[in-house]
DNA sequence: AGTCGCCACGAAG
DNA sequence: CTTCGTGGCGACT
């Protein structure tokens, strides 16, 4: 499978993100030196790593749920959703209940 | 090799 | 709500 450097930044940086929290793709694209969340956006969707990288702890930077598994919405975010809230993370009506749950990538 | 279009976003109008 | 900007990648030429 063909990864290049910048999706691995992409999924190294997932991986960092806490259990209980989430990550928007701002933050991640950020972190990684990227000024396009767009591009993490596709990095995410054509994950390789599947189960191994956390992709269901990104969401957007309004705190919208995003997409999973290659869809915006659908049964796919439907169980993002039942995952995060597995691991504590609560949603309302498809939004972050909890802003302070979002991950800062050591924030600097 | 270069070029075009697409994308699970974000900010601005 | 809609539109533009941005960065990177797949597919086509």
């Amino acid at each position: 499978m063909s990864v290049t450097p910048f999706q691995q930044r992409v999924y190294d940086a997932v991986s960092l993100i806490p259990v209980g929290q989430v990550a928007t793709y701002r933050g991640v694209a950020d972190q990684i030196g990227c000024g396009s969340p767009r591009a993490v956006g596709q990095a995410l969707k054509r994950n390789p790593f599947a189960p191994k990288v956390p992709c269901h702890r990104v969401i957007s930077a309004d705190l919208t749920l995003g997409g999973f598994q290659g869809d915006i919405e659908g049964p796919a975010v439907r169980r993002k959703v039942r995952l995060l809230e597995s691991e504590g993370v609560s949603f309302r009506e498809g939004r972050l209940a909890e802003p302070y749950r979002v991950y800062k990538f050591g924030r600097k």
